[in-house]
DNA sequence: AATTTTTCTTAAAAAATCCTTAAAAACTCA
DNA sequence: TGAGTTTTTAAGGATTTTTTAAGAAAAATT
């Protein structure tokens, strides 16, 4: 997974680089925005997961640019620096949807781990949604959350844990490579002699599942990784 | 909807009854324990919405507490309130999965709309509490309000409270997994390994309950739930 | 207040499932 | 050809699930 992309927003140049470059510095992809205007632009032109506002700007203060991200986007995170410890400023900021709120002068670990936290959560929420569970395997069915493969006409075939993943793995890249360390990496967590050993073990198992249907194989590619084709 | 129940562990009991009452006052459902082994005793007893838990308590500080819920739950929103504004106690809080910060003395307001933020978050996420309670299961009918399951020329089974929870929560995803630990967290409000015992008994309970109809099977799917199937 | 009934938990043994490791045979490529 | 890679079968140990049964706890009844 590449690294996080963050909007930060901060109008005094000093503080906003030495910002920038602490958090680029920790693994983050930073874009740095002059003013709420400039802001909005670059939200409007990429894809962040997460906003760092600062409250207080010229041409378009933080409140002002928070309403119109939250007029394209109601999920993505927003952090708000301000100067003053104003009450009114902080009620403002969660009125317009903050996740967060950090008061000048402030740590900058502190802010990382907020960062992090808030990262996590939209993190836990997405991953269960987004990936897709269903797959069509010539005359098979696939359904890798029940862990079963089936087809019209011939019994429901329960599939482990490990069988399902890399199945999975093979099913998203259908007719393509699919990397043995990929396979070895996301499943197994380690790519060494054994667990290539019993990665292959796994492919055989998956051959008898899928031996049904003739026009699907799982074949080798020497010294790469394994390809399912379905011809 | 009835109004959100927050566990609040405050020791100070001054404090304490005063926010206690304030939030009473804005229609939040308060429980209030007094110290950090009554909060978990009070936590795994309910369920609550939210958590706003005191850091220094005497017999079980905030963080042990959170680290407890986090045990058993680790959706629940946690906020910490806490005298001291130590950077270490901030970063552990973060590590220990909180979702707000307040220094006292804080403004009661501003702790009124950290409230209103996270809950609302919350309740974007995860609107999806059935309150059904008549389900068709095959040729049974199960109500589970008035726990008893029946069909036409079978005897009405009663249901204790335990057995009508379950199967209501494998009826509400008929045919997709239902996640040992969904039914865990919800209905045992504890995940471990006495209570993952409990739990299979009542799976064998309802099968033989559900034999009558052979085309209805709870199915396990190895490390991961149960599946309520209608063939 | 005492007794009965129901509900729930705990224990323990048996069964099922899952994964790794081993080892021999087959294959690929230089 | 021959070294390295892949395929396959099978044994074992670890973990998870299933089931029965007994006793504790809670609820209902007398």
């Amino acid at each position: 997974m590449g690294s996080k992309k963050i909007l930060l927003v901060e109008d005094d140049p000093n503080f906003g680089t030495v910002l920038k470059d602490y958090l680029a510095l920790h693994d983050y992809n930073i874009t740095h925005a002059k003013d709420g205007i400039e802001g909005l632009i670059e939200f409007k032109n990429n894809d962040f997961d997460l906003c760092i506002l600062d409250v207080m700007m010229p041409r378009k203060d933080g409140f002002s640019l928070a309403a119109d991200i939250r007029a394209t986007n109601k999920e993505i995170p927003i952090i708000f620096l301000t100067a003053k410890t104003m009450k009114e400023d902080v009620l403002k900021g969660y009125q317009v949807g903050a996740d967060d709120y950090l008061n000048k002068p402030f740590d900058s670990e502190v802010l990382l781990f907020k960062i992090k936290a808030i990262l996590q959560r939209k993190e836990s929420d997405s991953s269960k949604e987004s990936d897709e569970f269903e797959f069509a395997i010539g005359k098979f069915f696939f359904n890798s959350k029940l862990r079963h493969l089936s087809y019209d006409g011939g019994e429901n075939q329960k599939l482990s844990p490990k069988e399902s993943k890399l199945l999975k793995m093979l099913a998203v890249h259908k007719n393509d490579l699919m990397p043995r360390e990929l396979a070895l990496t996301k499943i197994w967590r380690d790519d060494n002699y054994f667990t290539s050993r019993s990665m292959d073990v796994y492919i055989a198992k998956l051959r008898k599942y899928l031996k049904d249907d003739e026009k699907v194989e799982i074949l080798n590619i020497h010294g790469e990784g394994f390809r399912l084709v379905e011809n």
